[in-house]
DNA sequence: GGCGGATGTTACGCACGCGAAAGTTCCAGA
DNA sequence: TCTGGAACTTTCGCGTGCGTAACATCCGCC
């Protein structure tokens, strides 16, 4: 299918189908993932809400009062974003905040009478249209799926883990060779 | 293998297997995707730059001069994005803008020499920890990842284009050549 | 030649999204 | 007890990111 190695793909252990290959593969991602934000995005607009306060509602739809720490985690933001984001919906009579009993430093986000209404209301979540696509794909390609993104993301994790500044793995031999010289910023 | 369906899921066409597949999927794309983002986002840090504007960067040191709505389709970003982006680089030296002589509506951006060195200096490209990870794949596992995705992203945008997923109703135009034009790199 | 729509860029307002710092409250240990 | 650090939230400043509107330029058509 694929022409031989040239001569010096071979001795620098470079392979251009290799690197077209993963090239279509973060594109595609970025397409699908873009694309499923933009679509629950269009769907927020329509109840007049932004793609994070579905995703916020629906969280607390689901689990209850929050803190706001467990609602940021949950949602894959920080504090600050998500204190940003409970400002907006207070503002808008969707949730409220409410002092922890137990532990005076935590404040509950709690849905409103409103929020509530509104959340039933809403019948997707966050990256539905991704969500719809995988429900379509045969089993066997899910579990295909699974395993590799099982296999990325443990090796992502490692990279990470591995070099604390997070610089040294993520290229190719020749990238580090030309980069030897090239540390410092103006 | 599964449990086969409760009368219940059955009836209904649930399955919570199916449903914790593809939550876990979808967990896991997003893990990838913010983790790959945030590594970049840190490389740049290290350079004085901002993720976008190093995506800019290498797009510039690859293709040369770029109108702005170019750079703004190379990097999947809307004109008024690309055009804060831009200002803040010029501010910076990273970039000029060049007013087009064919087309005077036309404003080209160019590296200055103060980019063009800075961009030669950073090895990473935008996804680096996403693509070193996708390199340690086997060759079948990555051929399997290709097909599959294809298969979502057809999907993603039968989706998109009829009318949406459960209940959106999304309307794009530019989105369909995000998939044919996947081909071709200097 | 000139008009009207199409194309290219910028201006503006809003909502994330993050890191760093500041302000509370809790708690363990001297 | 009290004191220092940890846990939790907010504030601040900055940089995206987008949609809409405004503005300039181009081009086909009369």
């Amino acid at each position: 299918m694929r022409p031989a190695l040239s001569p010096l793909e071979a001795l620098e252990g470079l392979d251009a189908t290799e690197k077209a290959d993963i090239d279509r593969i973060l594109e595609t991602l970025v397409y699908l993932y873009s694309e499923s934000r933009r679509v629950t995005k269009e769907v927020a607009r329509q109840h007049g809400l932004t793609g994070p306060q579905v995703t916020a509602l629906k969280m607390l739809e689901g689990f209850g009062d929050l803190s706001l720490s467990d609602l940021s985690a949950r949602m894959s933001a920080t504090n600050s974003t998500v204190t940003g984001i409970a400002d907006r919906m207070v503002r808008d009579g969707l949730v409220e905040r409410v002092r922890s009993e137990r532990d005076r430093r935590v404040i509950l986000i709690r849905l409103t009478d409103r929020g509530s209404a509104l959340a039933a209301q809403i019948p997707v979540e966050s990256m539905s249209v991704f969500a719809a696509a995988l429900r379509s794909l045969q089993a066997r390609d899910r579990r295909e799926l699974t395993r590799i993104l099982r296999v990325l993301s443990d090796r992502v994790a490692d990279l990470v883990a591995e070099g604390g500044p997070p610089e040294a793995e993520a290229r190719t031999e020749a990238q580090a060779n030309a980069e030897t010289e090239a540390e410092g910023k103006p």
